[in-house]
DNA sequence: TTAGAAAGTGACTGGTCAGTCAGATTTTGA
DNA sequence: TCAAAATCTGACTGACCAGTCACTTTCTAA
């Protein structure tokens, strides 16, 4: 968080962050374990060896900064949405918007959102130490999600559901229609823009108002 | 679908069985990068040579086994679900039901949801052509989904929204589901059927109900 | 019983790649 | 200006492992 002071220090970050977005591209494309250092190198026009003078964890360590980098930054976008929304609005304005900032953010970071299908649901079950820190990541973008929910349904605007695992639907949802956009892409290059709000109106609709057409008598209540 | 005539037939066939149900636990185990052929061959008490003379491909064809058997159960799973409920039924307690089969078969085979979870997603956005044969292996499953609810929505019983797209969401959330229980499992071994039917009650009023309290008389109709 | 076929085997090969390190290059500051 | 420090580099090493194949074991049927 503290700005780096000389320029040497100011270079060198530049230079990490360079290496950094290389290797996001590279394991977007390829995958963890398809993914060369020789190449994230390369792209970065680095020379091999010196990837381990800025990680020197190496080719592990790159991935878990990148994914930490990923999870702050929808962390990021999905508190300041409630932030500047404020307290008790009608959610059903305030989660559609939601929603369609974090589709947007994957429609304009697809290699983001490829590292998150393609490595970061395996590490989380993997049920190794490293598997415990990516749960407790995940764990604080449900809670962000979490607590102005569990506002809604207390104040009774939103059916009376466990809040954790409404969040965790709720993100769940988001991810899987852009998964969706992604495997039925045969739409010749809609704009995206366009593409997201209309599957922002689709979810908030399913979500909210479900998929039954709500019937204002009961007829058969049994059970 | 030809039950092999002589006992050399089954006995070959039967030995077939064992090495994939080794590969399905070690890629279920290991993920597919990390498992090897030698532990497939340990686990199923064979040589590692033996697994060419049963499947030449190598491990890309064990794998590729392993996941279609996966589509061709859960394609069963539901057809013969649909099948055996038979047309216009009321959809809750259809869905309800399915979604609880789907639950408790992901609990009895989470070998299957590892794979599931683990590979297919990575295979199914890799752009390749083996990754068009497994995105017409999962659409199979949908469009198995996509018949009977496109059949509800056109008689009135669900809400008029893409058949398609709310088939996606179906499967997705049952995944999801599943991956929650997954990553919160610190609720001390709750039975399992037991979990899945809360779920299933979850999942049947969050999808068919949605989230908004429904307002008979809206008070703020704006926007 | 036995010769030939079929099935099984694991040491070996070749390719890949993460990580290392001795030396080359650049920067620094006196 | 130049020596010492900092940084960069890519050839090299060792580990790993899919796939092969010459050999062994087991089966079959004459």
């Amino acid at each position: 968080m503290i700005v780096p002071q000389s320029r040497k220090e100011r270079e060198r970050e530049s230079r990490r962050k360079e290496i950094l977005a290389s290797a996001r591209s590279v394991f977007s494309e390829k995958g963890y374990s398809r993914a060369t250092l020789e190449e994230i190198a390369q792209r970065a026009e680095f020379g091999k060896g010196t990837l381990y003078n800025y990680f020197v964890g190496g080719k592990e360590e790159l991935l878990f900064t990148v994914i930490e980098q990923m999870y702050d930054e929808v962390h990021t976008l999905i508190t300041d949405h409630f932030e500047s929304a404020g307290a008790d609005q009608p959610m059903r304005p305030v989660l559609r918007a939601l929603i369609f900032k974090i589709l947007s953010y994957y429609e304009n970071h697809q290699d983001t959102f490829m590292i998150l299908v393609k490595e970061v649901q395996r590490l989380l079950i993997n049920g190794d130490e490293k598997a415990a820190y990516f749960i407790k990541q995940r764990n604080r973008l449900i809670e962000a999600l979490e607590a102005p929910l569990s506002q809604a349904i207390q104040s009774g605007q939103l059916r009376p559901l466990p809040p954790r695992a409404v969040a965790n639907m709720f993100l769940g949802n988001v991810h899987g229609c852009q998964m969706h956009v992604f495997l039925d892409q045969e739409h010749g290059q809609v704009d995206n823009a366009c593409r997201a709000d209309k599957n922002a109106e689709f979810l908030t609709t399913m979500l909210l108002d479900g998929l039954l057409v709500s019937q204002p008598v009961a007829e058969e209540s049994t059970q």
